[in-house]
DNA sequence: AAGTTCTAGGAAAACGCTTACCTTGTGACC
DNA sequence: GGTCACAAGGTAAGCGTTTTCCTAGAACTT
């Protein structure tokens, strides 16, 4: 490997081209003052032979902010985050900013640790992306700390967690389920079970209570001990359904329609039904949450809620980019995609 | 909201504890020079208590390197790629280091624009994910912009696309997928198809060579006109698959077996067999590759090949925080994961 | 032609930190 | 008791930028 050479600096494109570095600076990374097109073009083609790249770093320094927006999520691996993600990543490339990442994989402790993190930075804004969780020991302090950052000039977006004193991208999760609710019973539902993971998380919460409100709209209940708490994951999505299978002879009456509040978790339930020795459709009607593009993959494909997850992560870099003083507050709705797991019965 | 406030610095914090700014930076952000208990217990309570956080930039202005690892991949929506993302953040985060990340979205001008953005930042490490594609026009300028970062001391580490000057992960494509081809001859496959995304991409290009290398080994051979090509996306499966379908008549001898290079592929083909009013498993097998994980879930499960791609990522991190000079390649094993969608006939 | 306003370049301070170098005080050694 | 080594603090230079002044000349006024 070839002996580690120095940087070019813009004192060197500046030297180069026989001019000062405030000139140099104005040239090429341009400034609010103007310079002779002559003498910026020299510039500009001198840094362009010499190989010259600005160093983000010390620019950030001068400037007092750096152009890149800090994402802090659960976890990346899950389809619902990528989704929004991507559609962040997308919108920041657009606006020639730069993406931080970190994921707390759902721990308090480590949320607030990467949020000092992204505070070092000095970021425009950071995006917190993933429900708030009332049993959060941590929820406070986060919230402290965002505020913190919030008053030495950054924004903070955050997605999907209920009335917030930050800029607000608020998936329509209660209308959602309230909404799926109609469907299913449109389609003959008749006996009820939820599937959710922990209710602490509002997300959770509000999809099982906009469930709950959509049933009572049409004159039917949601019985407490037909609705099963897991982890909110594919596995959790198994273990739930196996639970919920196994107090299904306790119940009243035959549950014949399941709610599961997010796809992942429907997926594993339904292998779990399939396991259990029934058939997803016939035996039991299955509806996920956030449709997810691999539900019309499934057999059979899997009723879903549509969020435009895409573009909450876009929306989530336009709302950073805003300037207004009031925190702004975006609904956005969300769709019942009714597939075959959810047969007329 | 409230008026804007300036951040504490490291100054203020000096001043408040009665010190120099020396020694403040040597006792809270550390330095091989030791400073006294007592001082240094309280300049930390008094950084504390005016909420001091260091400024990243400054540090990385004045030490030269920024305690992150910048990743280039090529669309974080893919389940693929995300998995890989989620072992890069993990580790990087027990390294205490930040995580910056762009997606190429598989344009090549868009590459070489991000490693510009990347290099501007002076990461400790860039992280490549995501096959070389030969027909990208920017191929060279990729490499290029790669071998200048190197000298300038920067680590490259790209994951999975062959023979490279830099730190690889090379992910076993050919391995897997020669092991693939002698698990389906075991389960009585005999006439094979591969629905592949574009064989410009190494990834493909191995995949189907190691499928055929495996087929050959047992004296089977695959025809040139049953391999399709099509976009390395679900629908891009769904319409290769449908393709190959329209060509079974022509072939030789019925169809009973297809390789689809990778899940999301697959999970698109399975649905055009379907489509096509065939069953997977009983009138056609499919195997897909990757593993990721709704294989479990699709009915009937898909056989693939794993990958270990959170693993993937932290070793990527691992060896970007390596020191050697010369490149390490790491070979990861991958096998074969069988399942319903490739029944014994 | 004298005065005024622009214009465009440069010098140097500033951003917040690290670190090479200097200074002083302490104890070890003989 | 004098020399030395060393430890632990401070001073100030430096990192690569931007930006605030300053200045000299050009281009207007009248």
């Amino acid at each position: 490997m070839a002996a580690q050479q120095r940087q070019v600096t813009l004192t060197d494109v500046a030297r180069a081209a026989g001019v000062s570095t405030a000139t140099a600076s104005r040239a090429i990374n341009g400034s609010s003052r103007r310079v002779s097109e002559d003498i910026a073009a020299r510039v500009k083609r001198t840094a362009e032979e010499l190989g010259y790249l600005p160093n983000l770093s010390a620019q950030t320094v001068a400037k007092g902010a750096s152009p890149t927006v800090a994402v802090l999520l659960s976890d990346i691996a899950d389809p619902y985050f990528s989704a929004i993600a991507s559609g962040i990543m997308a919108r920041a490339s657009e606006a020639a900013l730069m993406v931080t990442m970190a994921a707390s994989e759902r721990s308090g402790a480590r949320e607030l640790q990467m949020l000092r993190t992204f505070r070092s930075q000095h970021p425009r804004a950071i995006i917190v992306a993933g429900s708030r969780d009332e049993e959060n020991a941590h929820s406070q302090e986060v919230t402290a700390a965002l505020r913190a950052y919030a008053e030495t000039g950054g924004r903070v977006v955050v997605i999907s967690q209920g009335p917030s004193p930050f800029d607000l991208v608020d998936i329509q999760n209660h209308d959602g389920a309230r909404k799926l609710a109609h469907a299913l019973l449109d389609r003959g539902g008749a006996n009820f079970g939820v599937v959710s993971g922990r209710v602490t998380l509002h997300t959770n919460a509000d999809r099982i209570n906009g469930f709950r409100t959509g049933l009572a709209e049409r004159g039917h209940t949601l019985a407490d001990d037909a609705i099963v708490e897991a982890e909110f994951t594919r596995d959790g999505g198994y273990v739930g359904m196996q639970e919920l299978l196994a107090r299904r002879e306790d119940l009243g009456a035959p549950l014949d329609t399941v709610f599961v509040t997010s796809d992942m978790m429907a997926f594993g339930a339904a292998t779990a039904i399939r396991d259990h020795g029934l058939s997803v459709g016939t035996d039991i009607s299955l509806a996920g949450f956030d449709n997810v593009g691999l539900t019309q993959d499934v057999t059979p494909a899997m009723t879903s809620v549509e969020i435009p997850l895409h573009e909450v992560g876009r929306s989530a870099v336009r709302m950073a980019l805003g300037s207004g003083t009031e925190p702004v507050h975006l609904a956005v709705q969300t769709h019942v995609v009714l597939r075959a797991s959810t047969p007329q019965r």
